[in-house]
DNA sequence: TATTCGATGTGGTCTGACCACATCAAGTAG
DNA sequence: CTACTTGATGTGGTCAGACCACATCGAATA
């Protein structure tokens, strides 16, 4: 056992036993090196391990933003991890895709109708349609679409499928945005988007699960074939 | 921008450059942080992190072990992430089945019937009917039940998917033990499982993904609901 | 030829120091 | 009394250098 691995050992028990809850911090790196009786290195790795996992959060300085603060970012550690075996060719993005569309396409269909994440939804599709005439540009759509998609994935009430949806996206952000880059006419294809989510959340509000998640599925397929990714089957 | 963080961005260039690849190894810490002028403390925390992640391996000693070689273990981190985000309360137990009812539904329902996968899990049945009379205990059944549903997860084809749903499964690992050491009778439960696992199979090599969908969710939700796990829904 | 034993190179750990930063309290000028 | 300055304090971030345990290889030896 390695003496790092020890600290996160111990820091999780802390987790479990709920003697650090969201929001409290771990002890200072030298007090806790002192109280666990290891050295100031292998807290500092247990705490970089931590931290890529997205359970804590450190800050220099004094004050309230400072210290090593627990937070609950699920999102970032599968992202990290998806985006890096992606890097090594051992995740194909089409695979990536497959999933993204499996996961929310079961989300709309679960979809609670009243969710406060549907409110969200349309509030951003608001938004997009009111800057399609200003200077915005594929970015900002993009940025809007993405919190669009997650606002619907929340609707279903499954923080470990919202997560992973989170996830999902983020790994192939930049591959989205390198796509979009290169559609022949941006703004057909934002004009189609922005009805696609419309009939999208139209379905989601009328209670018809099941035709909001074809919808949802020949949305997002449909986008990354027309981009040029081959389709996922 | 951190220095470790420096580090770890030079190391995911050379994944996308092609330069590291599956098997390989990184150079030396102190070569390597001499390399990019740093301290080898923070090019210790940046291997810290990726070893986290699933993408290295840390061996010390000289020769074929030895050295930081890349992997490819995705499930390991997803599955670090998600006990983690468990320990914190963070993610309701409930939301983890119903995922992994989700994923694994959908995973049968589109497996591949010629797929070694497929065989390796009818092997796997073999055994546990072989070794039922034995002293094997529910701790070697759970071993061998675990690989049976990672094989069909993996017949689907979908890399994302067979490291979520080992994630999953890894998270929930302990809590699976736990619940069956409480079973009342632990032959009739088995007898049961490997009944249901036999039609799961069944279904998938007949090809007929739908009724293996119903039957790997019944299941599933069948073994936590007498366990004690309220309903996820 | 077979065995022993040191040289070498790897990651693992520790110590002690210094830096940048943010806050807070004491002191000071108005 | 108020407003500003300034130093003390405590945090994580980084660094250099040392030593350890371990695994392998090769030269010296029985």
């Amino acid at each position: 056992m390695r003496t790092h691995e020890l600290v996160l050992g111990w820091i999780e028990k802390q987790f479990s036993d709920g003697a650090l809850m969201l929001g409290g911090r771990l002890p200072a790196e030298r007090a806790l090196a002192e109280q666990l009786e290891v050295s100031r290195t292998s807290v500092r790795e247990a705490i970089r391990i931590l931290e890529a996992m997205g359970v804590v959060r450190a800050g220099v300085g004094s004050g309230k933003d400072a210290g090593t603060v627990v937070i609950a970012d699920p999102a970032a550690a599968l992202g990290s991890a998806l985006r890096l075996h992606a890097a090594t060719r051992h995740f194909p993005v089409a695979d990536i895709v497959e999933t993204r569309v499996l996961l929310e396409s079961w989300a709309v269909s679960r979809a609670q109708v009243d969710s406060p994440a549907l409110a969200e939804a349309a509030d951003l599709l608001d938004r997009m349609d009111g800057g399609i005439d200003s200077t915005e540009g594929p970015e900002d759509f993009l940025a809007l679409d993405v919190r669009f998609h997650l606002a619907l994935a929340e609707a279903a009430g499954n923080t470990v499928v919202s997560a992973m949806m989170a996830s999902l996206r983020d790994a192939i952000e930049g591959y989205a945005a390198e796509l979009t880059r290169k559609l022949p006419d941006w703004n057909a294809t934002s004009a189609r988007l922005r009805a696609e989510h419309r009939a999208i959340l139209d379905a989601v509000n009328a209670g018809d699960g099941a035709a909001a998640a074809t919808l949802v599925a020949a949305h997002i397929e449909g986008f990354y074939r027309e981009a040029g990714l081959a389709a996922p089957h």
